[in-house]
DNA sequence: TACGCTCCTTATGAAAACCGTAACATACAT
DNA sequence: ATGTATGTTACGGTTTTCATAAGGAGCGTA
């Protein structure tokens, strides 16, 4: 059966344009023009991925996903946002809401099927989602970008890789070995406690987060977002 | 359903020509002769396309860009403008209106269907536009033109396949590799440091908007124009 | 063909950012 | 209480990038 997709945007052109892309890449295609229609569709067909512009004239592309997300029957639909400018990426990572993915306008049709079966591909499973989000932190895979509480916070490559590794495996602990190993960084001549100072830089740049690393005594590491600070 | 094209111009003759050639290719021709009609005329029928004469007598053609663009029911439609001369070219991709495309006079009335579909198809999110708008930067990727604050910079052969590269994938970082590959370089025995200096010195044409080309330390560069200044 | 021009490439040192280590302080476990 | 593991801090070395200059290839023109 074909998959269906709901995009949602004021301007009928890009709808257009989505229309004709998406029905020819083989999915049912639903749009809507604004916030309460979508939400209204969204509830009714369950579409298998909302394309929802930030941007909308009556109610914001966040306040429509926050929605989404708050109602349990829609809330497990993957939602990919389309933004204007690049502006307003940082938003999409600072808020905190439940997009999957994003798309800055103008696009090519081409990448966003990719990315949309991409999206639909990962499901739940998702090993290597673009947007990995844990609580008050997310983390764009691909713009090597991470926030924390909405404040985008700069983190050096080590220091982003040893995190979104430890995320990864979040609940488990892991030894500073493999650590290092992961990160590609085992052959090289690292003593181990070299993690130890990156875990604690990054603990600082977590903030009141910083917790959420705990320590394994004599085992390593482990991320683990239940504690509570 | 036919798509709409409203043509603006104060010679009769060429609107003549227009509405030949454009009934001809399918279109539906409306015409107004001087610039109020012009924006009365375009929020009352929406077109799917303007085709607007830079000189008009009473106002100026940008001026009534500015007011279409100005007016968010109008402002998404597609324009495409006709200047008498060569001189005005740059006057077009200087004032960083929103023009989708442009054709000098005299032109060829098959030329103008072909780029008048080419609009219509691409809408407002394409790939491959001919010119490609990033707040204060336009490209004309057809004659190779690059304008920052509406002032003409002349970019090389290189510097503008390189910040084109960085601007349609903007937001992502891309390796130094990557970036040579991606303009043709990647066999030529060009060391990748070479894309350093040529980054240095497109960061130097964009003036005060330099710093919309980060460096993703590790990762390469990216282009990011939510950095203001 | 020679000349002059522009543009691409490389070289070099300076500056900055990052990584790793050491030394000491603190917490944990037996 | 004592030894071990980790937290903290500071500093030096290394890598990466910036900045500047200069060599050399390609192109058009005379």
């Amino acid at each position: 059966m074909k998959q269906k997709i709901l995009a949602v945007d004021d301007e009928a052109d890009i709808l257009k344009l989505l229309r004709y892309n998406l029905s020819n890449a083989g999915f049912e295609f639903i749009s809507a023009e604004d916030g309460p229609e979508a939400i209204e569709l969204a509830g009714r067909i369950m579409p298998d991925l909302i394309i929802l512009d930030l941007m909308l004239p009556d109610m914001d592309g966040n306040e429509v996903l926050k929605r989404l997300k708050a109602n349990p029957e829609t809330s497990g639909i993957p939602v990919l946002m389309l933004t204007a400018r690049g502006e307003e990426i940082d938003r999409i990572l600072g808020l905190e809401l439940g997009a999957d993915d994003y798309m800055v306008k103008p696009f090519s049709p081409r990448e966003l099927v990719l990315r949309i079966k991409a999206v639909l591909r990962k499901g739940a499973a998702s090993d290597d989602a673009r947007l990995v989000k844990t609580g008050p932190i997310v983390i764009d895979t691909e713009r090597f970008a991470v926030s924390v509480d909405g404040q985008k916070v700069g983190f050096t490559a080590f220091e982003f890789k040893l995190l979104l590794t430890l995320i990864k495996s979040k609940g488990r602990p892991m030894s500073r070995e493999t650590l290092l190993s992961r990160i590609g960084q085992s052959d090289t001549a690292s003593g181990s406690r070299t993690v130890d100072t990156h875990i604690r830089r990054i603990r600082m740049k977590l903030g009141r987060y910083g917790g959420f690393i705990e320590t394994a005594r004599g085992h390593g590491y482990m991320f683990n977002p239940e504690v509570q600070c």
